[in-house]
DNA sequence: GCAAGAAAAGAACGACCGGTCGTGCTATGC
DNA sequence: GCATAGCACGACCGGTCGTTCTTTTCTTGC
């Protein structure tokens, strides 16, 4: 079945998911797939068993291809704070640096698919939430080593984080802004002030 | 031209941000913009000379609709920072709350058109950057008012805004979380603290 | 009551959509 | 040498897309 060679589901999903970068979720259609492929519309077709599983294969193909170019490398860090600012390090423009032509395409699928129900949907879903869950447990890891204080709102500062990272995308990708990286940058920096225990160097807030 | 009663255009543009808000930009299609209308494809294409022009007109329109929902109550209150709490105040979740169905069109229109070239992203982006604009005005004002810091870097306060503005609409329209705008409201305290005048109540941090 | 003009409808177009089907390669097992 | 099985192919399905052109209907001034 799985042969040691590349099948070509694999090279339908590798080459999918940099046309889905650019084009969004909707717009991988099969017809212009299977031309970027090179192979016919049925040809490609038969390795699935409809368009929707066309997008789950491509979602979570993503998903692996983000796990090697982001996680990975960046649990090479050491535990705690380290390990969280390589990750979020790693994040922020990840997509255009491991070689897609466009932008994250769950960050779109986030905007795109928040009315339209269906297994898409839920696996988009499914993507987002285990992410935002990677990041509550390395915030948590922060926490319990006393680099950040110990009342910290984790599920706060994961929201705002993904905040900054969807003002980065917007800059990045739609108002290509050349400053998107420093902005997130200094986003990120306050966002971690914040998060600072009460002895550290820096006065702190009341919140 | 312009009669006194409601034109038929404008019936078409106010049922169609209503269908742009649930379906995105791309999801305006004129035949069903035209069922929703009550007429038909082609006696509907009359009023406009191609589909890009109706994406356009329904931006403008969106972009007058909220004005009036949004801009014109927030300027009642008086100049500085109350106006600036009012009109993110009425920003944060105004689709929803003028009675459409879905979210707002531009946020999504951002991470929809990010690499589609056009006269539609163009719009997107004029609208985008005419909302910005404001933003930093008002922004602008306080710091005029004494009520932020002198040094307070406008452009980053609105960067970071907006991401908060992204991350409502995330949660709100596509997680479908109870606490988006408690979490909103949290982080927008937190990026005026960071603004607030040296010898303010609380303490300030250094950048 | 009727002509003039605008507004809407209707029909049709070529292109593309997701999806199906039958056919022909080509590699493998015996 | 030959049957088998898996791939990929082109042709084609019903439907929808944006767009054009012609025809009908409605409005309105005289």
């Amino acid at each position: 079945m799985t042969s040691a060679a590349v099948t070509t589901r694999e090279r339908i999903l590798a080459q999918g998911i940099a046309l889905m970068s650019q084009a969004g979720l909707t717009g991988v259609t099969l017809g212009v797939l299977a031309d970027q492929v090179g192979m016919s519309k049925s040809g490609l077709f038969a390795h699935f068993h409809s368009k929707e599983e066309v997008q789950i294969g491509l979602l979570r193909h993503m998903a692996e291809f983000a796990k090697e170019h982001v996680v990975v490398p960046a649990m090479r860090s050491e535990q705690g704070l380290a390990r969280l600012k390589a990750l979020v390090h790693r994040w922020f423009g990840w997509a255009q640096r491991a070689g897609l032509p466009g932008g994250c395409p769950v960050a779109a699928g986030l905007f795109e698919f928040d009315d339209v129900e269906g297994a898409v949907r839920n696996q988009v879903l499914a993507m987002e939430s285990e992410w935002r869950g990677l990041l509550k447990r390395l915030v948590q890891d922060a926490i319990d080593r006393r680099q950040f204080r110990r009342n910290l709102d984790v599920d706060q500062f994961v929201w705002e984080l993904c905040g900054i990272y969807l003002s980065h995308h917007a800059a990045h990708r739609f108002l290509r802004s050349a400053d998107a990286d420093r902005r997130a940058g200094v986003a990120f920096e306050a966002l971690m002030e914040r998060a600072r225990p009460v002895r550290a160097k820096h006065r702190r807030k009341t919140t």
